[in-house]
DNA sequence: TTATAAGATGTAAACGATTACACCAAAATC
DNA sequence: GATTTTGGTGTAATCGTTTACATCTTATAA
């Protein structure tokens, strides 16, 4: 593969010129200009991006790297669609790892990201004292957080409201004539899930209902999770009439327990997830949902990035994106109360 | 941020000798080897990758690129997931792109990854005369094709046999009585649509259907374009009584529009897809679908792709892999004819 | 006891770009 | 006409590693 040198020497110039017509610089002859550029068509050409790297100081690199907790699920797939557009837009390269939810392949993934010397970072932390998005932090490296923000350290975010989007679902569910409402949740590592918690809570209270415990359970964020953790809300002595569920693959995963029992959502039982998808509609039945703007998350989290990569000592600053509640078919009034899974007129 | 020198200075050794315990090469004096390692950890010093890549030659760098088509389609997500896995159990850091379809950005990040000196890429080709792909191929990159194969060249490539998935999933659907069956491709450039509509023309064929291209559909591969072109068959003259759509997104799209339309699934109409997913069942009604062994094919590239890496002229490989029919409740018996949407008996 | 091998370490040249600096010719200024 | 500026180009250092080669001990073989 040809070189830079193999360029200057077609061309007969030396490498600092050729380097000169790359990054157009002034002061080059136009007509040197075009000799060069003739032999780096004809050679085929293309600088080496990791050499540039190694050269080029730090926030000129033009690249970003993306830390993604969990490519399964299309809440991030969106987030990364928003950043990779914005990232190609301003000409950044984009280097993208999934670390699946698993605290040692973050870890990993994030000591990539720094010895590839990107010029900044977005990321999803797996907790709120992630020590090592701290540590990447406290480096000196450009960082903007989504979705999840860091507690003991100042840190560009954004992130929806998670509590209040909670708190509207929950809040809706009540209105609804509901009572015995369950919460399955994420990893209670993850800020949301507990986030959302507070905000199942809150509205539990401001409608003085009694919190039950049995009603509340964490899993791991996961499909398989929300399809065990509902089976068991099912089995309780009495059990819910609606579940909120605490994201996409929970709200997939309970649904599919749900079927697999013969119930019929909402007849039987209500389910209301954090989370829409573009395919909500198409789910039996239509998926009422909290909406979070995943797409407008990674588009914003871009574009702060390359403002703190570009002004690296200014004020770190937090957007808080609203949640919207997507009703569809899911959730219908309380009707009759239900034993052991089976609707009471049975 | 600390490098090598610092280690060496801080360890009283030479560069070399802090390179040696970074590689734990053999021939170094533990005591040595422990002082190195003190200072290392001390100065919480990681080697730069981007140096380290630069020197390292061809096919060591431990790097890999893997270019998607549509990190939105949940296929591709299971392939990545494949690759992934492969890749974080053999050490290798893989570097990933999406092209979103377009195939602009498709060469821009050939070109990334070429210019990034990955040891090898996995790539599904815009399509089959892919140009930058072949080029690459030919530069002598080690590289492994998924879902599409290169016509114009030979390269490793592992698949499924669309043409006989397409087959069986019409098949079925004859089978049950259906005789006018529409089918909705994606992007006419992707080979896979393609197949699957060679597959759908030789059931018919053996079946002593009549094919009639009112019923044959392409679009771009995404959500919208399943749900437009479903649209359109329903006004068509003599509506279909079946669909068979020709992937994950367009199946989605296709569903919305008879939703929309009132229609019931299977009753009013049946509807096939190609590619499973997994909250197939939790749709409505649960999807009877082609099932692409996603994850597999991942692993199994990357699998392919290391070997290549290591023994880059042995002769080219093509993996087919089979599909399964996953029989769900969106297909039923034809039961009445339909005119214009409306089910007969109304 | 000497020759040789093996072990441990250092020196310096790569890898492929960018860029500070030096240089020279031609143009602009006085 | 002498001096300064400017435009165009080249030389060589640099980024942070790895590694071929050289060097020096010390152990082993003869």
């Amino acid at each position: 593969m040809a070189v830079l040198r193999d360029v200057a020497k077609k061309a007969g110039v030396s490498t600092a010129t050729v380097s000169r017509v790359l990054n157009n610089a002034p002061n080059v002859n136009p007509e040197t200009r075009s000799k060069v550029e003739k032999a780096i068509k004809s050679l085929n050409f293309k600088p080496s991006r990791v050499a540039q790297r190694l050269r080029i100081k730090d926030g000129h690199r033009k690249m970003i790297g993306l830390v993604v907790p969990d490519i399964q699920n299309p809440f991030y797939v969106e987030v990364v669609r928003g950043v990779e557009d914005k990232a190609y837009a301003n000409n950044y390269a984009l280097l993208m790892c999934n670390f699946a939810q698993d605290e040692i392949k973050e870890k990993l993934y994030l000591d990539i990201m720094k010895s590839e010397s990107v010029d900044g970072l977005i990321v999803a932390p797996v907790h709120e004292r992630d020590k090592d998005v701290q540590d990447l932090v406290l480096s000196g490296l450009p960082i903007v957080c989504v979705d999840r923000g860091l507690s003991d350290l100042d840190v560009d975010v954004v992130l929806v409201d998670n509590e209040q989007g909670a708190y509207d679902a929950v809040n809706y569910l009540i209105r609804l004539g509901h009572t015995r409402i369950a919460y399955i949740g994420g990893l209670p590592t993850i800020p949301t899930s507990r986030q959302r918690r507070m905000g199942y809570e809150r509205a539990l209270k401001d409608n003085n209902i009694k919190l039950d415990e049995a009603l509340i359970k964490f899993g791991d964020s996961k499909h398989e999770s929300g399809k065990v953790l509902a089976g068991e809300l099912l089995q309780i002595e009495e059990p819910p009439t609606a579940m909120f569920t605490g994201n996409n693959l929970i709200t997939l995963g309970a649904l599919e327990t749900i079927h697999s029992r013969g119930l019929n959502v909402p007849h039987d039982i209500s389910i209301l997830g954090f989370d829409d998808m573009p395919w909500s509609i198409s789910l039996n039945p239509p998926l009422t949902a909290v909406s979070q703007p995943g797409y407008e998350i990674g588009r914003r989290a871009a574009d702060m990035l390359f403002q703190r990569i570009a002004e690296p000592n200014q004020g770190n600053a937090k957007i808080v994106l609203k949640t919207r509640l997507v009703i569809r078919q899911s959730c219908s009034e309380k009707k009759l109360t239900m034993k052991n899974g089976r609707s009471g007129w049975e």
